[in-house]
Order: C-alpha cells, then sequence, then structure tokens
DNA sequence: TTGAAAGCGCTAACAG
DNA sequence: CTGTTAGCGCTTTCAA
C-alpha cells in the first residue's frame, strides 16, 4: 500500500484530477452524482489530500497560531482549550506558543507564525507589548488584554468588576479594599476603573487617610498575598472589611495572608476575585468570583480569523459580558 | 515588496537555487565562503523559506502533534508548555488537541495529525485507549499514561508513591488511608502499587476490619472530596490519621470533606497529594505532595521523536523520579 | 563543489 | 460542468 494520492482517486473514479479537487474543495458546479462517485471513491481508499501541496497552491494552511504569555495559567489554558474546539469545528488546527511575558520571545514567536504561513493569529500581547509591531497582511485577533489603538475582542473587564464591587456594597461593606492588576497593564486598569465606578457610585471614597483601600499587584497568588497583607496589616477599624482581587489567583493569596492574620473569612473579610478558573471552587471557603467568558472570547476570535477575508476590520473591540458567581467567601460585614 | 524567493536569493548571491537550498539544509558541501556570502544575502533579503513547498518535497514538517485529554487539568497544560519549549529548540513548532477522554475525539484527532503530516505525537491517551490502534508508519510516542504492550514515557507513579506514604509511616502513621485513581487507568494502578509497596514494607494492613481504607475516584477534586468523605465518615478510632491521595486535585478536594467533618489538618489528619501542580503550593495550609518531573518527561519525549529516524523503538518504557515536596498538611498522627 | 532540471501533490485558470 | 495543463517554492538527483 503505497500513498494514494489525487490520480489515484482519479482514475478509479474515472475523472479528472481536476474534478476531486473541486470535490474536496466543495466547489459548487459538480453534479451531484459525480460528487457522491468521488466521495465513494476516496472514502474507499482512505484518501487525505496532502496538506502541504494544498496548502503551496492555495496559499491557506487551515492553521491558526495563539500566542500567549503563560500556558500554566488556568485562565489562558482555557482560552486555548476554547480556541481548539472552535477551530477543529472547521478544520483548522491550532498552534500553541508561549512568550512568557517576553517582549523578544513574542516577536519571535510572531516571526515563526507568519513563516509558518498561518492563516491567523490569536494573539494575547505581553505586557510590553507596545514594543511590539505586528506584520501587516497576516490577520492578527488581539485577545483579553487590548491595546489602545489596536482592535480585539475581551471579556468586559470594567462591568464585570463593579458587578462584584456592588455585590460588596450590597452586602453593607464600605471599606472595600482593592487588589489592582500591574500598573501598565490594560486589563488591570480596566478592572480598576471597574471598582472606582462602583465605589463613586457610593459615594464613598477609595483612600482612608493615610491607609489607601488599593494596592497593586502582579496577578499571580504570592503577589496577592503581599498586596493582602498590606491591606489587611492594620488596626481593625482602619482595615477593609472586604477586599476585591483582580484575579482569582490574587484572592487566594489573599486569603491566605488573611488566615495568617487569624482574620476569619467570610466573618471578618469578604473576598472577590475575578477570572473564574476552576481553582475558585476548589478552595475553602469557595472563592466568591466574576467569571470571564472565555469560551465566547474563543470563539470570536476563532470566527473573526476564518471570515477574514470578508468581515471588515474590527474598528472597535468586541466585548463580552462577565458573570457574577456567588460562592462562600462574602457576608455582611461585622460592626465595627 | 512583494515576497522573496529563494531564486531572488539565488540571483542576488550570484549562485543556482539549489545552492541556497544546501545552505539553507546545512549540507555539508558547501565552501564557507560561499556559505556566509549566501546567508548574508538572505539576512539582507528577510528571506523565509515556505514550510509548505519545504514539506512538499522532503517529507518533514517540523510540527509535532501532542494530544491530551483535558488542556483545562494544570498537568497537561505545563506538560504541553514544556513540549513547547523543548520542540521550539529545534525549531519544530507544536500541534494541540484536546480529546477530552474520548475514544473516538481521541481516534480523530490522531488522524487529523496523521493527515497534517505531522513528524511525530506527543500522546496522552484518554482512559479507553486500548480501543485505539495507532497509525503505523508514524512515530507515536506514549507519555504519562503508559499502555501495556506500548512504549513510552513517564514519570515513576509507583516510586513517587511510595516516596510521600513513607513520610507518613516515618511520622509514625499506621492507618493511611488511600484515594485511589480510576480503576483501569494504568498510571493509577501504578500509584496504588505504590502505596501497597509502602505499607507491606511496615507489615501494616491496608483494611481495618469493615473500613478499607483504600477508596477508588476520578482524579478530580470533587471525587476526591466524596472518597475523603467516605474515609473520613467513621468513628475517630477507625478513622485513617492520614490519607494519600492519588491526585493534588483529589487531595484538595479531600481537605475540603475533612474541613466540612470539623477535622482539623494537619493536627487530626495527614494529607498528600500527587502531582506537584502550581495550585498545590495554592491551599492554606500548603499541600504536601510529590512532584512528577512533567518537565524532563516533555522534553525526552521530544527528544525520542526528533531522534526516531536513528534511535530504536523504545523497548522499554522510559521513568523519571518524583520529587517529594513537604508542605504544611503532614504532621505525626494524634494518640487515638 | 556547484548548476541544471525534474518533479513533490495539488489547485486554478483556461478550454471545451 | 468537466478535462487539461501550468505551475506553487522548494529539494534533490544527475552531470559537469
Amino acid at each position: 500500500m503505497s500513498k494514494v494520492g489525487i490520480r489515484d482517486v482519479a482514475k478509479l473514479a474515472g475523472v479528472s484530477t481536476g474534478t476531486v479537487s473541486r470535490v474536496l474543495n466543495d466547489h459548487p458546479s459538480v453534479t451531484k452524482e459525480l460528487r457522491a462517485r468521488v466521495d465513494g471513491i476516496i472514502k474507499e481508499l482512505g484518501y487525505m489530500p496532502d496538506p502541504s501541496a494544498r496548502s503551496m497552491r492555495s496559499k491557506v494552511s487551515r492553521l491558526i497560531g495563539i500566542v500567549i504569555p503563560d500556558l500554566t495559567n488556568p485562565f489562558f489554558s482555557e482560552l486555548v482549550q476554547s480556541a481548539e474546539q472552535a477551530a477543529a469545528n472547521h478544520g483548522y488546527n491550532i498552534i500553541v506558543m508561549t512568550s512568557f511575558d517576553h517582549a523578544a520571545k513574542e516577536a519571535d514567536r510572531i516571526r515563526q507564525l507568519t513563516s509558518r504561513k498561518v492563516d491567523g493569529i490569536i494573539l494575547v500581547p505581553s505586557n510590553d507589548f507596545h514594543t511590539l509591531k505586528l506584520p501587516k497582511g497576516l490577520p492578527i485577533v488581539v485577545v483579553d488584554r487590548l491595546m489602545p489603538g489596536y482592535s480585539g475582542i475581551a471579556a468586559d473587564h470594567r462591568n464585570g468588576v463593579r458587578l462584584g464591587v456592588e455585590h460588596l456594597l450590597k452586602l453593607g461593606h464600605r471599606r472595600i479594599g482593592f487588589i489592582s492588576g500591574p500598573k501598565h497593564s490594560v486589563p488591570a486598569n480596566d478592572r480598576l476603573r471597574g471598582y472606582l465606578d462602583a465605589m463613586e457610585q457610593t459615594g464613598g471614597g477609595t483612600e482612608l487617610g493615610a491607609s489607601p483601600l488599593i494596592a497593586e499587584a502582579a496577578f499571580d497568588y504570592e503577589s496577592g498575598r503581599s498586596a493582602g497583607n498590606y491591606l489587611l496589616a492594620r488596626a481593625r477599624n482602619e482595615r477593609p472589611t472586604a477586599i476585591f482581587a483582580s484575579s482569582d489567583q490574587q484572592a487566594i493569596g489573599c486569603m491566605r495572608a488573611a488566615h495568617d492574620l487569624g482574620i476569619p473569612i467570610p466573618a471578618a473579610l469578604s473576598v472577590v476575585g475575578f477570572d473564574g478558573i476552576p481553582l475558585a471552587s476548589m478552595t475553602t471557603p469557595r472563592l466568591t468570583t466574576v467569571k470571564q467568558p472565555i469560551q465566547e472570547v474563543a470563539a470570536a476570535a476563532v470566527a473573526v480569523l476564518l471570515n477574514k477575508r470578508t468581515a471588515p476590520e474590527l474598528d472597535k473591540p468586541i466585548l463580552f459580558d462577565c458573570e457574577f458567581l456567588n460562592g462562600e467567601t462574602t457576608a455582611p460585614p461585622q460592626p465595627d
């Protein structure tokens, strides 16, 4: 059994290779009967077109690249998995690459993908993305960390955070601390804005004399823990009664900080996270959080890429709504 | 700036396309000077060979497929990330696919990869893998869940578990419960064997009258929680003083069960997990666990694939050692 | 050691 | 609607 090619199919079906090719590509101008016959032979022979030859002629690789900062981050791994599903539904496959939030590595990966002739790239930019210039002519859709000046697809972080903070306000909290993301991160700032939106709307302040309620931190566990320590290590009547963290991992770090300070959750401190990763439902107590619509974002990104020839450039970001997930880490505040 | 091809390079360098090709492929029979000149032009023009054309002629795609059950599982996402790194170091890229532990989907994915002409496949088989027949002629290396009759690469689960259980024995525990993995999973059975190894070696039993010390469960959080409940919901002097769980997620579920039963960890119950995923260090208290050498496994898998032409078939599994990671969830047993 | 030339397996004009 | 045919951009004999 040597390799079966398009010519074998053509010969056995008694047609030309051109016709077989047209059948393969769902070209409309093939009669039903012929199509059926050819399809039959194809199945019979177990013929599979050679993607290299195909893409060489047609300039279509049916390959999508996805570049993310860190696959170990559950948020991104879910994004990749969702994208893979969406792509597979359309006969596309995914090449994953990790940038480790390193601009140089990121640029290199994008170059690799370009030379691979992928049909499009889904990019979650590294934090110093601004140094990066995207290759022209290759469809790239920026996801999650939207860049000013670039359009893309993301969750509506700002509104999502507002949802979470409003939940705390409704419970009666007023001294609500906020653990923000890295200063220059776009989504971090969107989330901060959501917090400020909610706080201003109550007429409440976001500072408490010399004791600010906002702590900047990276998105990871350890940073959240430090930030939690910073916000909680003060006199009880100056201490926030609730904390909103910009990521679930931060929130979990913050819970650890509270635990170490002997502050019970949710009795003496309410905590809300952001992201809605599986991890959130594995803590004790279960973390209350705001879930990002990762699947929708991934599916939309793939869709945009697949329609790229027809679809106009995204002129404004596409945003999807977040969802509030009630857990066990919030309760009304204790009286001072 | 239209597309720059090999002919442009050849023309500018004053050589034939054949020579350029030889330079590209490090063919030894090119003089230093010529190689240097051509390399210069290549850089100058920013020429990148078209991978489709290349692979069509050479039958090498520089693409590796990786099929895993679930990218959302931190263990697998770390595996993929490590493989991506290792592959990138050799100019290879990775196509990821998720089988969702579904034999049919898995077979389909493997077929897709085959038709993509990937140079090799890294496969973490779904649990009903035995129904799957691997395509001959395409190098496949089975990873983590080794199959009887197939060779592959994995962590030494059995010894790893023994390490963890011995730690508990050394602390003085004798009634050590075990949460196993799914009955038909190969690594689950390896881990169980490790537990039995350690227990037998002390002359201790693995049952306690009508109260078995072993609970079967899937590898996830909820299953671990159920299993924990099962093992812990009994009279105190029949209850295990320590539990070894076959995965970190199970261990965390088990911790939740203990918490809900009012059993403090580690005071009244020691818990040890298995896997060493990042999650383990984010629990309160930090989970003591046994870490699998994921990076080494991934790197070895890639290496095997890249050397496949020269390297002989793996005739026996390659195993890498696990590492014990001390956390905060173990302590000597309380007197009954 | 290098050049010339023949395809790899397929798609897309162009005819018919 | 279908067949014919000319390449896509590269690698690789085969000569020189």
